[in-house]
RNA sequence: GCCCGCUUGGCGGAAUGGUAGACGCAAGGGACUUAAAAUCCCUCGGCCUUCGGGCCGUGCUGGUUCAAGUCCAGCAGCGGGCACCA
C-alpha cells in the first residue's frame, strides 16, 4: 500500500465509527461506569492548540477505559453564553446567538476531524433555552432554599465590559476579561451563599486526594480561614460599643490605637459632624483599586478624636482613627493596632507618633531593645500583659479569649476571606435571571410553568449599557401574584453559573427536570476531570459549591463533583517580532539554520522571541485545522502526547510535529511490511516456543505492562517513550528464516501494538488492525493484557561499586540470593581489570548487596 | 511581602535512595540515489587518553548514607498564586 494517507484513512474511520454508534453510551450497561470529562470550551470562533492538548488527554483517558472494559461518558458541550458574543454583535452586526451557533458548528467539526471518542448524542450548549430554562429553576430553588439573594453591596464595576464582577474575576486590580481597571459602586446584586459552604469547601479539600496539591492550596489560601476574636470597646461617651476583630488577641496590651474603615457606621457618625472627616472619607473612596494604586497608597489615617476605653485595662483609652487600609468587607470594618507586632500598626504609629510597646519577648532574642524599623512577628512569651504574662503567644490567645468571654466583651470567631458570590452581569448574553420586581409584592419568583425566560431576540447591541434594560418592551410584564404592572430582572447569570453544573446535565442531557436523579447517581461523581490550571480557583470552586446547592436542593447526593482532576500545562510557540517591533505569525516568518530569522513576504530581519503561551495578541499560534491539514489529527495527537509530561507546559515546533509524522509512517510501514507474513489472524498459539520467539514475546508482554502502568498514571510521555522503544525493538525483523513460531510471536507483538496505540492514534490503530487481516474495529477491542510469567526478566545485569563508584557489571538470575551475589561480585572483581584495579589489593571491609540492584565493595 | 512549584546534554525530557542522560528533537558523519526527498547505519555531557580507560558532571554551599538527580538545611535563579483580610 506504501505511505499512510491520513487524510483518507481519518475520514474513513470516523465516518465507520459515527455509523456504528461506537461511541454512544448508555445507561443501562453492566459494564462498570467511568465518566471522564473535558473542560467544555467557550466557543470563541476555532479551536487552538489548548483545545487539541486537552481533548487528546481526555480521549486517551476515555479510550483506553473502553478498551479497559468500562463504560465510558464522555460528553461534549459549549460554554456559550458571555461578552464576545455581544461585543461580535456590537462590531460585527450579528446577532450574539447567530454569532454563537455559527463557531459552536465551526469547532465541532474541528473537534471531529481530531477523532474524539466522545458521545456527540449529549452534546448541550448552555445558551439553549433547553439548557438555560432548567438553570432558571435551579436559581428558583436556591432562592427558595436561601442559597441566593440580594443585596446591596459595594461591588466591582468593569467600565470597559459594562458588568460587575465577582472578587474571583478580578486579577491585580483588573476586569479578568477586560483587563480595565476595576471601579467600586454601589449595587443591588444577586448573590450566592457560598460562603455559607467555606467551612466544607475547605475541610472537604482534604478529601480530594486526586486533586493537584498545588490547587487544593490556591483553594485553601482563596478560602482564608482565620481563627481570632471579635473584641468591643467601649467608646467615651458613646452607648454602642465597638466591635473589632483580631487574629492576635494577645497583643491586646500592646494596642495603640483603633481603626474603622470609611464606610463603618462610626466613621459615618464622625462624618456627620465634621467636614474634615467627610472630606478624607471621600479621598478614600477616590482611590483605585489597581495594583498600581494600592501600592503607592499610603497608609492614611485620620483622628476622630473619639476615644476608646481599653476592655482589659481600667483607666486606658486609645485614640480611634478612620483609616484608608481598614476593608469593611472583613471582619468587623474595624481593627486595634498593635505597632510592636505587626507591621502595618508599626508604619501607622510611627506616622502618627503612637506609642510603640512591646508584649511579646521573642524567643530566644533579646526583649530590652528599642522596636526599630520591623516588627516583631514571631513567637514569643508574654510581657507587660498583666494575667498573660508568662504564657506562650499561644497559650495567651486562649487565656484572652477565656476572660473576653467570661467577662462578656468578646468572643471567638472564625473568618474567611471567602465572600459571597455576586452573579449579577448586567449583560445581554446571558441566563435571565427569573424573578419579577413588583412594587406591591417586592421580588416574585416567576412560576416554574413559565419557564424560560427566554432572551428577547430583537435587542440592540450599539447603545452602552445593558441590552435587556435597555430594549423597549421586555423588562415590562406583570406580577405573577398580584397581576398588576411589574418589572423584569434584566440581570443575566455570571456565565461561571452555566459551568458549574454542566457535568450533570450531561449525565441526563435531555430530562425535562434540570438534573435526572437516577442518571446522575449512576454517573457522577466525574471520574476524571481535565482543564486548565487557570480554573483552580475560579470555576472550580464554584462548581464545587454549586453542587453542595443541588445536593441541599435535592437534585443530586453528593457534594463533590469531581472525584480526580488533572490540569494540564499550556501549550507555548516562539515569538516573532518584525522590524518595526510588531508581532507577526510564525507563518510568517523563516528561521535560518543559525536560528536568525526573516519575513518570508518582505525577506526584511526577524528577531526570535521567547516561547510564550500561544496568544492572538502574540500572534504565536499555530491552527490546529492547518496542522491537521497537512499531517493529519494522529501526528497532531502524537505530538501533544510525546516529550512534555501532560501538567508541564509545552512547546509546539514544527521540527517536533514532523518528527511526529515521520513516526506515524514508520508504524504504518512497520504494519504494512510484515502483515503479508504473519499467521492468519486467531491462528493458535503452537505449543512451545524458541528462543527467538520467547524473546520476543517477553519484549512485548513487559511494553504492555509498562505501558499500561503509564497510562494509569498520565505519564503519556513515557509510554510514548515506551512505543518507541518497542518499535525499534519490532523493526529490524523481516521475518526471513524465521520458524513458525516466531511468525505466531510477531503476530502478537503487531497486535498489542495496534491496541496500545489506539487512545493515542485511533485512525491509524484502525488501518493497522484492518491490515492484520481483522475485520472488527479496534476500538471495540479489550486492552491487551501481559502475561507475568513471560514479562518477569530471568537474568539482570547490575552494576559492582567501588566505594559508590560503578567500575564493572555482572549478569546475575533474578532473585539472586545474597550469598550467592556476593561470592559472583568478588570473583568478577578478579576477573575484570576494572573493578580489581580500583581494589588495588585494599583489604574490603564490608560488601553490601541489593538483590537485583548493586553490589557496592567498601575498602 | 506571604504561600507554592521548578532548576538534569544544544533542546524536550527519563531515572521505587542503587549502572545519570531512557526515548525523542536538533546536529555531524556514512550508505542508498544521476540528484534531491524519503529510508537505513554510526557518533553525539565536558576534559584528558598510551583508545584499555581515567577524572569531573543533575543551579550553588554544606549535611545524612556503603551509595544522593532523588532525603535534610541554607542560598541563588526562574515560574505560578495571593495582595492592605487585621
Amino acid at each position: 500500500m506504501g505511505r499512510y494517507e491520513p487524510a483518507a484513512a481519518e475520514q474513513k474511520w470516523q465516518a465507520v465509527w459515527t455509523e456504528r454508534g461506537a461511541f454512544l453510551c448508555r445507561d443501562d450497561s453492566p459494564r462498570p461506569k467511568y465518566y471522564v470529562l473535558e473542560m467544555f470550551p467557550y466557543p470563541s470562533g476555532r479551536i487552538h492548540m489548548g483545545h487539541v492538548r486537552n481533548y487528546t488527554l481526555g480521549d486517551v483517558v476515555a479510550r483506553y477505559k473502553r478498551a479497559k472494559g468500562f463504560n465510558v461518558l464522555h460528553p461534549m458541550g459549549w460554554d456559550a453564553f458571555g461578552l464576545p458574543a455581544e461585543n461580535a454583535a456590537r462590531d460585527k452586526g450579528v446577532h450574539p446567538r447567530d454569532w454563537t451557533l455559527a463557531n459552536i458548528a465551526t469547532m465541532r467539526g474541528e473537534l471531529q476531524r481530531m477523532g474524539l471518542s466522545i458521545d456527540w448524542s449529549r452534546e448541550i450548549a448552555t445558551c439553549h433555552p433547553g439548557y438555560y430554562q432548567h438553570q432558571q429553576k435551579l436559581f428558583l430553588d436556591f432562592l427558595k432554599a436561601g442559597l441566593a439573594y440580594r443585596k446591596k453591596a459595594r461591588v466591582n464595576w468593569d467600565p470597559i465590559d459594562q458588568t460587575v464582577l465577582a472578587n474571583e474575576q478580578v486579577i491585580e486590580g483588573k476586569g479578568w476579561r477586560s483587563g480595565a481597571p476595576v471601579e467600586k459602586r454601589e449595587l443591588e446584586q444577586w448573590f450566592f451563599s457560598i460562603t455559607r459552604f467555606a467551612e466544607d469547601l475547605l475541610q472537604s479539600l482534604d478529601r480530594l486526594e486526586s486533586w493537584p496539591e498545588r490547587v487544593r492550596i490556591m483553594q485553601r489560601n482563596w478560602i482564608g480561614r482565620s481563627e481570632g476574636a471579635r473584641v468591643q470597646w467601649e467608646i467615651v461617651g458613646q452607648k454602642a460599643p465597638l466591635e473589632v476583630y483580631t487574629t492576635r488577641p494577645d497583643t491586646l496590651f500592646g494596642a495603640a490605637f483603633l481603626a474603622v474603615s470609611a464606610d463603618h457606621p462610626v466613621a459615618a457618625g464622625v462624618a456627620a459632624r465634621d467636614a474634615n472627616a467627610r472630606a478624607f472619607i471621600a479621598e478614600c473612596h477616590s482611590l483605585g483599586t489597581s495594583l498600581e494604586a494600592i501600592e503607592a497608597a499610603e497608609k492614611k489615617g485620620f483622628d476622630t478624636k473619639l476615644r476608646a476605653k481599653h476592655p482589659l485595662k481600667a483607666g486606658e483609652t486609645v485614640p480611634v482613627y478612620i483609616a484608608n487600609f481598614v476593608l469593611m468587607e472583613y471582619g468587623t470594618g474595624a481593627i486595634f493596632g498593635c505597632p510592636a507586632h505587626d507591621q502595618r500598626d508599626l508604619d501607622f504609629a510611627r506616622k502618627y507618633g503612637l506609642p510603640v510597646r512591646r508584649v511579646v519577648a521573642p524567643a530566644g532574642g533579646a526583649a530590652d531593645g528599642e522596636i526599630g524599623a520591623e516588627a516583631e512577628t514571631g513567637d514569643g512569651v508574654l510581657i507587660n500583659s498583666d494575667f498573660l504574662n508568662g504564657l506562650t503567644v499561644a497559650a495567651a490567645k486562649v487565656e484572652v479569649a477565656q476572660r473576653l468571654e467570661r467577662d462578656g466583651i468578646g468572643k471567638r470567631e472564625i473568618n474567611y476571606r471567602l465572600r459571597d458570590w455576586g452573579v449579577s452581569r448586567q449583560r445581554y448574553w446571558g441566563c435571565p435571571i427569573p424573578v419579577v420586581h413588583c412594587a406591591g409584592c417586592g421580588i416574585v419568583p416567576v412560576p416554574e410553568a413559565e419557564l424560560p425566560v427566554r432572551l428577547p431576540d430583537d435587542a440592540r447591541f450599539d447603545e452602552s449599557g445593558n441590552p435587556l434594560e435597555n430594549h423597549p418592551t421586555w423588562k415590562h410584564t406583570t406580577c405573577p401574584r398580584c397581576r398588576k404592572a411589574a418589572r423584569r430582572e434584566t440581570d443575566t447569570l455570571d456565565t461561571f453559573v452555566d459551568s458549574s453544573w454542566y457535568f450533570a446535565r450531561f449525565c441526563a442531557p435531555r430530562a425535562n427536570v434540570p438534573v435526572d436523579r437516577k442518571a446522575v447517581d449512576t454517573w457522577l461523581p466525574v471520574d476524571q476531570y481535565i482543564g486548565g490550571i487557570e480554573h483552580a480557583v475560579l470555576h472550580l470552586l464554584y462548581a464545587r459549591f454549586f453542587t453542595r446547592g443541588l445536593q441541599a436542593t435535592g437534585h443530586v447526593g453528593l457534594d463533590e463533583p469531581f472525584s480526580a482532576l488533572f490540569t494540564q500545562g499550556m501549550v507555548g510557540h516562539q515569538t516573532f517580532k518584525d522590524d518595526q517591533g510588531k508581532w507577526i505569525y510564525p507563518a510568517d516568518a523563516v528561521v535560518a539554520e543559525d536560528g536568525t530569522a526573516r519575513h518570508k513576504d518582505t525577506g526584511r530581519p526577524v528577531t526570535v522571541g521567547r516561547s510564550e503561551k500561544m496568544s492572538k495578541s502574540l500572534k504565536n499560534v499555530v491552527d490546529p485545522g492547518a496542522i491537521i491539514d497537512r499531517f493529519g489529527a494522529d501526528t497532531a495527537r502524537w505530538f501533544m502526547l510525546s516529550d512534555s509530561p501532560p501538567e508541564r507546559d509545552l512547546e509546539w515546533t514544527d521540527a517536533g510535529a514532523a518528527g511526529a509524522f515521520r513516526f506515524i509512517q514508520r508504524l504504518w510501514r512497520l504494519f504494512d511490511e510484515s502483515a503479508d507474513q504473519l499467521p492468519t489472524p486467531r491462528t493458535p498459539a503452537p505449543k512451545s516456543f524458541g528462543s527467538d520467539a520467547t524473546a520476543l514475546r517477553a519484549v512485548t508482554h513487559r511494553t504492555v505492562a509498562k505501558i499500561s502502568a503509564d497510562v494509569e498514571r498520565f505519564r503519556f510521555n513515557v509510554a510514548v517513550a515506551r512505543l518507541y522503544e518497542f518499535v525499534n525493538a519490532l523493526a529490524p525483523d523481516t521475518g526471513a528464516a524465521k520458524g513458525a513460531d516466531w511468525l505466531w510471536a510477531r503476530r502478537e507483538a503487531l497486535e498489542a501494538l495496534a491496541r496500545l496505540i489506539a487512545p493515542m492514534v485511533p485512525h491509524l490503530a484502525e488501518e493497522a488492525w484492518r491490515r492484520l487481516g481483522h475485520a472488527t474495529l479496534v476500538v471495540d477491542e479489550p486492552w491487551p493484557e501481559h502475561d507475568e510469567a513471560l514479562a518477569r526478566e530471568d537474568v539482570v545485569t547490575i552494576g559492582v561499586q567501588v566505594n559508590g563508584k560503578l567500575r564493572g557489571t555482572i549478569e546475575v538470575s533474578v532473585g539472586m540470593a545474597e550469598a550467592a551475589v556476593r561470592a559472583l561480585a568478588l570473583k568478577e572483581a578478579e576477573a575484570q581489570e576494572r573493578i580489581r584495579t580500583a581494589l588495588e589489593g585494599k583489604p574490603i571491609r564490608k560488601v553490601i548487596v541489593v538483590q537485583d540492584r548493586i553490589v557496592n565493595i567498601v575498602v
